[in-house]
DNA sequence: GAGTTTATGTCAGTGTTGTTGACATTCCAA
DNA sequence: TTGGAATGTCAACAACACTGACATAAACTC
């Protein structure tokens, strides 16, 4: 079993020696922070009975227009059923379109109507909202750590989607 | 609606300034942050088919031994049935014992078994190891940056919570 | 002491979101 | 052209959140 140190007196700047005390804290604030950073899009999703997993096709559909349900698959990590259910609902209600892809008939691309890419930019306000005040809170020198830690968390396949992402 | 800056050539050096695709990569950093944040657990406890509600319980019931059912409730924001669902099984499972209080014999204090630590310590210890690893890729002096966007990013309700449990 | 509030637990019902299994369609390669 | 791989859909089920209603016991108030 592995066991950090349980002595005091080691701030940040220790780089090899961190605290069981030192981890914890970041556990639990990841907890905490992951609550408050999905707060405000539950709310307005909650008004229109639709759920996270809404919230998580909207977005990537919106960085990536035209992507197929395979490609949203990978990057959501759930099973294309999981996501077929959800997707359903958001075609039904107008929000999505599913077109047949030209070169590969079994490939659906999918893009936000402009009621979705309506429900998609008031979910990311709100919740750019509140990370925009995070950062201010913070202060402009503890983003970079902020994007390194949670960097450093992903397993690699998402580490390898995100970072396809911000091309 | 709330418009960041769409132009290019501010780094986290800006103050005022935080563009949208700043704050963007912030929020998908996040989002694939928190699953291999949870991936560990998450694993562990699917072999013995419990669920990430079972491992909130175990942990803050570790944190504070002898907290009290509605003592924990307000830090884990679920409603009683929901909590009372999982406890229900730690308790059976023989993982989580239940006394009754003696000043306010209304109150039920609650503390792990030596078999509900012994989980308890099997999956901090997964979460700590990644939490670690984490720390180490970014380097020390991020993980103070880490910290105060996570806490910043809570509601008021949540960093009391968090604030109370590093006493 | 009667009535109210607090703390906890339980039952029933519902919704979202994950899972597996079965199956249809399309593409491609032997 | 036939069989397998890729893609997507439908159905059924489990976990875990929710609301609402109700029960019990203890504590508190007047």
């Amino acid at each position: 079993m592995p066991e950090g140190r349980t002595g005091q007196g080691y701030g940040s700047e220790s780089l090899l020696f961190l605290t069981d005390e030192q981890l914890r804290q970041g556990i639990e604030a990841m907890f905490f922070a992951y609550r408050g950073f999905t707060a405000d899009p539950d709310r307005i999703l909650a008004e229109m009975s639709y759920g996270r997993a809404h919230h998580r096709a909207i977005h990537f559909i919106n960085r990536s227009p035209g992507t197929t349900v395979n490609n949203l698959l990978s990057i959501l990590g759930v099973t294309k059923q999981s996501l077929n259910r959800v997707l359903r609902t958001l075609i039904g209600d107008g929000l999505v379109i599913s077109k047949v892809g030209e070169l590969d008939k079994r490939e659906r691309h999918l893009y936000l109507t402009d009621q979705g890419a309506a429900l998609e930019a008031t979910l990311s306000d709100a919740q750019r909202a509140r990370m925009r005040a995070a950062y201010k809170d913070a202060g402009p020198e503890a983003v970079q750590g902020f994007k390194k830690v949670l960097e450093a968390m992903m397993d690699a396949d998402m580490r390898r989607a995100y970072a396809k992402l911000r091309d």
